[in-house]
RNA sequence: GGCGCAUUGGUGUAGUUGGUUAACACGCUGCCCUCUCAAGGCAGAGAUCACGGGUUCGAGUCCCGUAUGCGCUACCA
């Protein structure tokens, strides 16, 4: 056992005792069954995909019990952290409606990044130090991979524990030897280590779950070499969550291993516990089988990836809310958007993350926004990631808005065509004439089957006797005669019951205009583009095939 | 290896004290509509409820075992 004094010198002189903290930070004021739980991601990387589902599950239970949701940075790995995931953070937190309610600025309860919280960890290692709920280590890392490894070859199990725990013991005379030795050390939890036992607690996702009981000397504070000293995850947790006031511990199932650890912590730190929800974690699918959604193989696993795509926001969030409860999936957007979810409904086997799902989903949403949402929606995304779109789209807001306004006609069905911004520009950038390359080759394979001369036949006849009319079945009715004229069917359901009698279809004639107007074998109906380009700019492409044939007969 | 968690059609789930042909949504296929693609309408395929035992008159639902997948077993979180 080490002495009281001893202990004293291996920290700050005017560290605070316990009892200064648990009164710096005051129990909330909150209405009875207020959830208050954190997000704690590591800047290790970018956002995953799974950090926003839990996340936002989060927010809602607190926001929907009356209570706080606040982010906390946990960034202990300083080896690992990656330079430029704050800021990644911050964007992804503001995209996907998971911003901290509270922060250094706002709230008494933070620091709430852990690399600030350091005199926090070191009162109460201090404080396990004195009680002998933890003890110096002074073993190397290559110590202990050795250890390792002599257990693995004895089929034991890993771990500093029993009489692998080399440390445990050490009187403080030899502790003052390796310390005057400037041996490095670590502070280690001086597990109960008794028989094995087993341990219960009630998860509230899974209900009941019971495991063997933690004997390892998990470490407590890293290596006495680093600057500031910073926990382990472990003990940041058992530190950080009761001191926070936090009500209900919402993380990754990953975690379910690590709770025998988490509540003898809690009863050596004299803390009360807090109730666990363990997540399954979202799932993608590899060949046959399927496996944790990966930052390392999978780009969809990256936050970023919807930004920069452009999938609202919205879309996302309603198809994760789905995920975690299977009711919000047949909910309209307003309802998911605005409703409690609920941990007892959550699913306990890792949902798989289906992209496919998803873009019909966004294609959904982005169909059921307002123009005018529409628009603003597309411009904050093609400011960022399309600049040349946006430049083009704000020169020509009433053209924008007409675009989105011809798909959103009350009474018609509504196309849903795009599922993400990025879309937008290969389906509408033909009505930008800056944004549109001329097609002048007649023999492009976009007309096919319809062949080249018959494609320079059909555009000169059109543009040759075009007529702007404003009555969509007027205009159309110029198609009809055009196809009838060189021997296509006027309607599809005629060549369909006799295709030996035509030349081709209908179809086909107003597929060779469509290329000539749009360059794309899907677009929106023709009356449509034509009016939206006008008659100058219409004559102007059809007439770029006629041109063309011109110049090669000469 | 040890420990833990999971397993209902392609996907997500429902199936709350065991009780008739396992339900719903999305997806998929075909047809209709149709100038293309969507949207819409109609019809359809698809699950021996992971496998094997057991309890029971009767099990997706309870019990045991097995398999498979996932996770933890770090001075990573």
């Amino acid at each position: 056992m080490l002495t009281a004094e001893f202990i004293n010198t291996l920290f700050e002189a005017e560290l605070p005792e316990p009892s200064h903290w648990e009164s710096y930070y005051p129990q909330r004021n909150l209405p009875p069954g207020a959830i208050v739980t954190r997000f704690g991601p590591s800047p290790t990387g970018f956002l995953h995909t799974g950090g926003v589902y839990v996340a936002t599950l989060g927010k809602n239970l607190a926001h929907h019990s009356g209570g706080s949701y606040f982010i906390r940075i946990e960034d202990t790995d300083q080896a690992r952290e990656v330079p430029g995931s704050r800021e990644q953070f911050a964007r992804a937190f503001k995209y996907f409606d998971i911003e901290s309610d509270e922060n250094d600025s706002n709230s008494k309860w933070g620091p709430y990044e852990q690399s600030n919280r350091a005199p926090l960890y070191h009162t109460y290692a201090r404080e396990l130090l004195r009680n002998g709920h933890a003890y110096l280590c002074f073993c190397t890392r290559e110590e202990l991979a050795q250890m390792t490894e002599k257990q693995l070859a004895a089929k034991v199990q890993t771990g500093y524990y029993g009489s692998w725990a080399r440390c445990r013991n050490l009187s403080q005379a030899e502790v003052m030897n390796r310390l005057e030795a400037a041996k490095t050390y670590t502070i280690r939890f001086r597990s109960p280590n008794g028989p094995p036992t087993r341990v219960a607690y009630v998860d509230l996702i899974r209900g009941p779950i019971e495991q063997q009981d933690n004997v390892n000397d998990i470490v407590l504070l890293k290596s006495s070499d680093q600057s500031p000293r910073l926990p382990t995850y472990h003990f940041a947790h058992a530190v950080d969550d009761p001191l926070m006031r936090v009500t209900l511990v919402l993380r990754g199932e990953e975690w379910i291993s690590s709770v025998p650890v988490h509540l003898q912590l809690f009863k050596a730190l004299g803390f009360e516990l807090i109730p666990y929800a363990h997540i399954a974690p979202l799932m993608k699918f590899d060949g046959a089988s399927r496996r944790k959604l990966s930052k390392r193989k999978d780009n969809e696993a990256d936050v970023d990836f919807y930004i920069r795509s452009g999938y609202p926001a919205g879309a996302v969030l309603h198809y994760l809310r789905g995920l975690a409860n299977s009711r919000f999936a047949e909910m309209t957007f307003e309802e998911s958007a605005s409703s409690a979810l609920s941990l007892s409904e959550c699913g306990v086997a890792g949902p798989i993350f289906d992209l496919v799902k998803l873009e019909s989903i966004s294609r959904e949403f982005i169909a059921q926004l307002s123009t005018e949402e529409a628009l603003k929606s597309l411009l904050t995304w093609a400011r960022d990631y399309d600049p040349e779109l946006a430049e083009k789209l704000s020169r020509n807001l009433p053209l924008a808005r007409r675009i989105f306004a011809n798909e959103r006609q009350p009474g018609v069905g509504q196309r849903k065509d795009l599922a993400k911004w990025e879309e937008f520009r290969p389906a509408y950038g033909l009505y930008f004439p800056e944004l549109f390359p001329l097609i002048s080759d007649p023999s492009d394979s976009r007309f096919a089957p319809v062949k080249p001369d018959m494609v320079v036949k059909l555009a000169k006849d059109f543009a040759d006797s075009y007529r702007h009319e404003e009555d969509k079945e007027a205009w159309f009715e110029q198609i009809r005669r055009l196809a009838a004229v060189h021997g296509f069917a006027p309607t599809a359901g005629q060549y369909k019951k006799n295709p030996e009698n035509f030349a081709g279809s209908i179809s086909h004639v107003s597929n060779a205009i469509r290329i000539a107007l749009t360059g794309l074998r899907q677009s929106p109906e023709l009356f449509l583009v034509a009016h939206n380009i006008g008659e100058e700019e219409l004559l102007r492409r059809v007439r770029a095939l006629t041109r063309s044939e011109a110049s090669r007969s000469v």
